[in-house]
DNA sequence: CGGAATCATGGGTATATACCCGCGAAATGA
DNA sequence: TCATTTCGCGGGTATATACCCATGATTCCG
Protein backbone atom coordinates (compact mmCIF):
# COMPACT_ATOMS: atom_id res chain seq x y z
CA UNK A 1 0.00 0.00 0.00
CA UNK A 2 0.92 3.67 -0.97
CA UNK A 3 3.91 4.80 2.21
CA UNK A 4 2.43 8.39 1.35
CA UNK A 5 -0.52 7.32 3.91
CA UNK A 6 1.36 7.74 7.23
CA UNK A 7 -1.63 9.09 9.51
CA UNK A 8 0.35 11.48 11.38
CA UNK A 9 1.28 13.37 7.68
CA UNK A 10 -2.09 13.61 6.92
CA UNK A 11 -2.96 14.78 10.34
CA UNK A 12 -0.53 17.49 9.97
CA UNK A 13 -1.49 18.03 5.91
CA UNK A 14 -4.99 18.78 6.97
CA UNK A 15 -4.10 20.49 9.95
CA UNK A 16 -1.87 23.26 8.23
CA UNK A 17 -4.60 23.63 5.08
CA UNK A 18 -7.34 23.85 7.58
CA UNK A 19 -5.51 26.21 9.96
CA UNK A 20 -5.08 28.51 6.80
CA UNK A 21 -8.44 28.30 5.88
CA UNK A 22 -9.85 30.05 8.94
CA UNK A 23 -6.56 32.10 9.60
CA UNK A 24 -8.04 33.73 5.90
CA UNK A 25 -11.65 34.34 7.08
CA UNK A 26 -10.52 35.75 10.39
CA UNK A 27 -7.68 37.86 8.54
CA UNK A 28 -10.01 41.15 8.45
CA UNK A 29 -9.27 40.82 12.61
CA UNK A 30 -5.56 40.59 12.57
CA UNK A 31 -5.55 37.08 14.67
CA UNK A 32 -5.09 34.04 13.20
CA UNK A 33 -6.98 31.15 14.67
CA UNK A 34 -5.11 29.76 17.50
CA UNK A 35 -4.78 33.64 18.85
CA UNK A 36 -8.48 33.54 18.17
CA UNK A 37 -9.06 30.61 19.89
CA UNK A 38 -6.41 31.10 22.79
CA UNK A 39 -8.67 34.53 23.72
CA UNK A 40 -11.70 32.71 23.08
CA UNK A 41 -10.15 30.55 25.75
CA UNK A 42 -8.94 32.92 28.39
CA UNK A 43 -12.22 34.72 27.97
CA UNK A 44 -14.10 31.70 29.43
CA UNK A 45 -11.76 31.03 32.17
CA UNK A 46 -11.04 34.49 32.86
CA UNK A 47 -9.05 35.71 35.54
CA UNK A 48 -6.94 32.47 34.77
CA UNK A 49 -3.87 31.23 35.36
CA UNK A 50 -1.04 29.87 32.58
CA UNK A 51 -0.87 26.92 33.91
CA UNK A 52 -5.03 26.09 34.06
CA UNK A 53 -4.64 27.55 30.38
CA UNK A 54 -2.60 25.28 29.50
CA UNK A 55 -4.14 22.46 30.54
CA UNK A 56 -7.60 23.42 29.20
CA UNK A 57 -6.04 24.27 25.40
CA UNK A 58 -3.59 21.00 25.58
CA UNK A 59 -0.47 23.04 25.16
CA UNK A 60 2.52 23.62 27.00
CA UNK A 61 2.73 26.02 29.90
CA UNK A 62 5.33 28.04 28.26
CA UNK A 63 3.66 27.71 24.61
CA UNK A 64 1.15 29.33 25.90
CA UNK A 65 2.83 32.16 27.60
CA UNK A 66 4.38 32.93 24.59
CA UNK A 67 1.01 33.35 23.02
CA UNK A 68 -0.62 35.27 25.17
CA UNK A 69 2.65 37.26 25.32
CA UNK A 70 1.57 38.05 21.97
CA UNK A 71 -1.92 38.78 22.24
CA UNK A 72 -0.76 41.10 25.10
CA UNK A 73 1.24 42.99 22.40
CA UNK A 74 -1.01 42.92 20.62
CA UNK A 75 -3.56 44.73 23.27
CA UNK A 76 -6.29 42.11 23.16
CA UNK A 77 -5.62 40.35 26.47
CA UNK A 78 -4.03 41.93 30.15
CA UNK A 79 -1.23 40.23 32.11
CA UNK A 80 -1.34 40.66 35.80
CA UNK A 81 0.00 39.30 38.76
CA UNK A 82 -2.62 37.57 40.65
CA UNK A 83 -3.00 37.29 44.72
CA UNK A 84 -0.39 34.35 44.66
CA UNK A 85 2.78 36.58 43.52
CA UNK A 86 3.94 33.37 41.57
CA UNK A 87 0.73 33.80 39.07
CA UNK A 88 0.35 35.41 36.27
CA UNK A 89 -3.53 36.02 35.84
CA UNK A 90 -4.50 36.54 32.04
CA UNK A 91 -8.14 38.24 30.79
CA UNK A 92 -9.46 39.70 28.13
CA UNK A 93 -9.03 43.43 27.35
CA UNK A 94 -11.89 45.89 26.08
CA UNK A 95 -10.29 45.64 22.38
CA UNK A 96 -9.78 41.69 22.86
CA UNK A 97 -13.77 41.37 23.54
CA UNK A 98 -14.58 43.52 20.54
CA UNK A 99 -12.25 40.97 18.08
CA UNK A 100 -14.29 38.06 19.96
CA UNK A 101 -17.45 40.10 18.70
CA UNK A 102 -16.41 40.77 15.46
CA UNK A 103 -15.15 37.10 15.06
CA UNK A 104 -18.10 35.47 15.65
CA UNK A 105 -19.58 35.27 12.61
CA UNK A 106 -16.41 34.92 10.73
CA UNK A 107 -15.23 32.06 12.78
CA UNK A 108 -18.91 30.59 12.07
CA UNK A 109 -18.67 31.06 8.88
CA UNK A 110 -15.50 28.79 8.76
CA UNK A 111 -16.81 26.34 11.01
CA UNK A 112 -20.02 25.98 8.61
CA UNK A 113 -17.81 26.21 5.06
CA UNK A 114 -15.84 23.32 6.57
CA UNK A 115 -19.50 21.27 7.89
CA UNK A 116 -20.55 21.32 4.10
CA UNK A 117 -17.26 20.02 2.66
CA UNK A 118 -17.55 17.21 5.13
CA UNK A 119 -21.11 16.03 4.52
CA UNK A 120 -24.10 15.55 6.72
CA UNK A 121 -22.29 13.62 9.03
CA UNK A 122 -19.06 13.32 8.33
CA UNK A 123 -17.92 16.07 10.84
CA UNK A 124 -18.95 14.34 14.06
CA UNK A 125 -17.67 11.39 12.49
CA UNK A 126 -14.59 13.36 12.18
CA UNK A 127 -14.57 14.49 15.88
CA UNK A 128 -15.02 11.21 16.85
CA UNK A 129 -12.52 9.82 15.32
CA UNK A 130 -10.30 13.14 16.27
CA UNK A 131 -11.01 12.57 19.64
CA UNK A 132 -10.17 8.94 19.68
CA UNK A 133 -6.44 9.92 18.93
CA UNK B 1 -23.67 23.37 21.10
CA UNK B 2 -20.64 23.38 23.07
CA UNK B 3 -17.78 25.85 21.09
CA UNK B 4 -15.02 23.66 21.88
CA UNK B 5 -15.75 21.88 18.91
CA UNK B 6 -13.42 24.26 16.50
CA UNK B 7 -13.15 21.70 13.85
CA UNK B 8 -9.70 23.18 13.25
CA UNK B 9 -8.61 23.56 16.98
CA UNK B 10 -9.48 19.70 17.08
CA UNK B 11 -7.70 18.77 14.21
CA UNK B 12 -4.33 20.90 15.01
CA UNK B 13 -4.94 19.33 18.86
CA UNK B 14 -5.11 15.78 17.53
CA UNK B 15 -2.00 16.95 15.07
CA UNK B 16 -0.16 17.75 18.24
CA UNK B 17 -1.12 14.63 20.14
CA UNK B 18 0.39 12.42 16.93
CA UNK B 19 2.80 13.76 16.34
CA UNK B 20 3.92 13.54 19.94
CA UNK B 21 2.81 9.90 19.63
CA UNK B 22 5.44 8.91 16.53
CA UNK B 23 7.77 11.32 17.43
CA UNK B 24 8.44 8.91 20.61
CA UNK B 25 8.43 6.29 18.71
CA UNK B 26 11.27 7.30 16.78
CA UNK B 27 13.18 9.08 18.99
CA UNK B 28 16.09 6.18 19.40
CA UNK B 29 16.65 7.45 15.94
CA UNK B 30 16.98 11.04 17.12
CA UNK B 31 14.83 11.97 14.62
CA UNK B 32 11.13 13.32 14.89
CA UNK B 33 7.99 12.08 12.20
CA UNK B 34 8.44 15.38 9.69
CA UNK B 35 11.74 14.70 9.32
CA UNK B 36 11.68 11.08 9.25
CA UNK B 37 8.61 11.75 6.67
CA UNK B 38 10.84 14.28 4.64
CA UNK B 39 13.59 12.18 4.67
CA UNK B 40 11.67 9.50 2.85
CA UNK B 41 10.25 11.89 0.51
CA UNK B 42 13.96 12.83 -0.55
CA UNK B 43 14.76 9.23 -0.43
CA UNK B 44 11.87 8.71 -3.02
CA UNK B 45 12.37 11.53 -5.25
CA UNK B 46 15.87 11.85 -4.81
CA UNK B 47 17.81 13.90 -6.49
CA UNK B 48 15.33 16.31 -5.90
CA UNK B 49 14.90 20.15 -6.26
CA UNK B 50 13.58 22.16 -2.93
CA UNK B 51 10.57 23.39 -5.02
CA UNK B 52 9.54 20.22 -6.38
CA UNK B 53 10.32 18.84 -2.93
CA UNK B 54 8.22 21.54 -1.27
CA UNK B 55 5.61 20.82 -3.92
CA UNK B 56 5.10 17.26 -3.42
CA UNK B 57 5.26 17.69 0.66
CA UNK B 58 2.60 20.92 0.49
CA UNK B 59 4.77 23.13 2.72
CA UNK B 60 6.46 26.58 1.72
CA UNK B 61 9.83 26.07 -0.08
CA UNK B 62 11.40 27.98 2.47
CA UNK B 63 10.56 25.56 5.21
CA UNK B 64 11.57 22.41 2.83
CA UNK B 65 14.43 24.30 2.65
CA UNK B 66 15.61 25.10 6.40
CA UNK B 67 14.33 21.62 7.20
CA UNK B 68 16.31 20.01 5.00
CA UNK B 69 19.16 22.24 6.54
CA UNK B 70 18.39 20.47 9.23
CA UNK B 71 18.53 16.89 8.05
CA UNK B 72 21.77 18.57 6.28
CA UNK B 73 23.80 19.49 9.56
CA UNK B 74 22.58 15.69 11.15
CA UNK B 75 24.24 14.43 8.17
CA UNK B 76 21.21 12.87 6.76
CA UNK B 77 21.08 14.56 3.73
CA UNK B 78 23.05 15.95 0.90
CA UNK B 79 22.40 19.41 -0.69
CA UNK B 80 24.55 19.96 -3.76
CA UNK B 81 23.74 22.27 -6.48
CA UNK B 82 22.30 20.65 -9.67
CA UNK B 83 23.06 21.43 -13.17
CA UNK B 84 20.92 24.61 -13.72
CA UNK B 85 22.38 26.45 -11.41
CA UNK B 86 19.90 28.25 -8.98
CA UNK B 87 18.81 24.64 -8.20
CA UNK B 88 19.42 23.05 -4.84
CA UNK B 89 19.32 19.00 -5.13
CA UNK B 90 18.91 16.97 -2.33
CA UNK B 91 19.55 13.31 -1.50
CA UNK B 92 19.91 11.03 0.93
CA UNK B 93 22.90 10.10 2.61
CA UNK B 94 24.25 6.88 3.53
CA UNK B 95 23.59 7.28 7.58
CA UNK B 96 20.39 8.78 6.07
CA UNK B 97 19.80 5.69 4.17
CA UNK B 98 20.64 3.77 7.42
CA UNK B 99 18.01 5.79 9.72
CA UNK B 100 15.21 4.81 6.55
CA UNK B 101 15.92 1.46 7.32
CA UNK B 102 16.09 1.43 11.04
CA UNK B 103 13.30 3.53 11.60
CA UNK B 104 10.71 1.39 9.20
CA UNK B 105 9.96 -0.75 12.43
CA UNK B 106 9.48 2.04 14.31
CA UNK B 107 7.23 3.92 12.44
CA UNK B 108 5.16 0.65 11.07
CA UNK B 109 4.60 0.13 15.37
CA UNK B 110 3.34 3.55 15.17
CA UNK B 111 1.28 3.28 12.18
CA UNK B 112 -0.28 0.01 13.66
CA UNK B 113 -1.13 1.47 17.13
CA UNK B 114 -3.04 4.72 15.41
CA UNK B 115 -5.42 2.10 13.55
CA UNK B 116 -5.79 -0.23 16.38
CA UNK B 117 -6.78 2.91 18.38
CA UNK B 118 -9.06 3.82 15.40
CA UNK B 119 -10.70 0.70 14.99
CA UNK B 120 -11.27 -1.58 11.81
CA UNK B 121 -12.71 1.17 9.50
CA UNK B 122 -11.53 4.18 11.35
CA UNK B 123 -8.20 4.76 10.22
CA UNK B 124 -10.24 4.68 6.04
CA UNK B 125 -12.70 7.09 7.11
CA UNK B 126 -10.27 9.13 8.76
CA UNK B 127 -8.35 9.38 5.95
CA UNK B 128 -11.37 9.92 3.37
CA UNK B 129 -12.40 12.93 5.68
CA UNK B 130 -8.80 14.34 5.91
CA UNK B 131 -8.49 14.19 2.54
CA UNK B 132 -11.69 16.02 1.55
CA UNK B 133 -10.21 19.13 3.42
C1' DC C 1 9.99 29.23 63.02
C1' DG C 2 13.08 27.62 59.32
C1' DG C 3 14.64 24.36 55.91
C1' DA C 4 12.77 21.37 52.26
C1' DA C 5 9.75 20.26 48.85
C1' DT C 6 6.52 22.07 45.65
C1' DC C 7 4.71 25.24 42.43
C1' DA C 8 4.25 29.15 38.67
C1' DT C 9 6.50 31.55 35.50
C1' DG C 10 10.13 33.12 32.36
C1' DG C 11 13.97 32.61 29.40
C1' DG C 12 17.14 29.83 26.47
C1' DT C 13 17.24 26.89 22.66
C1' DA C 14 15.51 24.34 18.82
C1' DT C 15 12.33 22.83 15.24
C1' DA C 16 8.18 23.72 12.20
C1' DT C 17 5.93 26.81 9.51
C1' DA C 18 4.77 30.83 6.44
C1' DC C 19 5.30 35.26 4.01
C1' DC C 20 8.00 38.65 1.79
C1' DC C 21 12.06 40.37 -0.52
C1' DG C 22 16.39 40.41 -2.86
C1' DC C 23 19.93 38.20 -5.68
C1' DG C 24 21.78 35.62 -9.08
C1' DA C 25 20.71 32.31 -12.92
C1' DA C 26 18.13 31.01 -16.90
C1' DA C 27 14.89 31.52 -20.55
C1' DT C 28 12.60 34.44 -23.83
C1' DG C 29 11.81 37.63 -27.35
C1' DA C 30 13.00 41.56 -30.22
C1' DT D 1 23.04 39.52 -28.63
C1' DC D 2 20.90 42.05 -25.00
C1' DA D 3 17.12 43.58 -22.17
C1' DT D 4 13.27 41.78 -19.83
C1' DT D 5 11.00 38.46 -17.52
C1' DT D 6 10.84 34.35 -15.08
C1' DC D 7 12.68 31.10 -11.90
C1' DG D 8 15.08 28.95 -7.62
C1' DC D 9 16.88 29.90 -3.44
C1' DG D 10 18.43 32.08 0.85
C1' DG D 11 17.66 35.20 4.51
C1' DG D 12 14.80 38.23 7.49
C1' DT D 13 10.98 38.20 10.44
C1' DA D 14 7.19 36.33 13.01
C1' DT D 15 4.24 32.91 15.21
C1' DA D 16 3.52 28.10 17.12
C1' DT D 17 5.32 24.65 19.69
C1' DA D 18 8.08 21.93 23.14
C1' DC D 19 11.75 20.82 26.50
C1' DC D 20 14.84 22.08 30.05
C1' DC D 21 16.56 24.99 33.66
C1' DA D 22 16.72 29.08 36.81
C1' DT D 23 14.37 31.95 39.97
C1' DG D 24 11.28 33.37 43.12
C1' DA D 25 6.93 32.36 45.78
C1' DT D 26 4.25 29.19 48.65
C1' DT D 27 3.46 25.51 51.35
C1' DC D 28 4.58 21.86 54.53
C1' DC D 29 6.78 19.74 58.11
C1' DG D 30 9.72 18.76 61.92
Amino acid sequence: MSKDLCHCILLRKASRRVSSYYDEALAPLGVNIAQFSLLRNINRMAPVSLTDLAARVELDRSTVGRNAKVLERMGLVEIRPGKDQREATLLVSAPGKAILLEGAPLWDRAQADIETRLGADGAGRLRDLLAAL
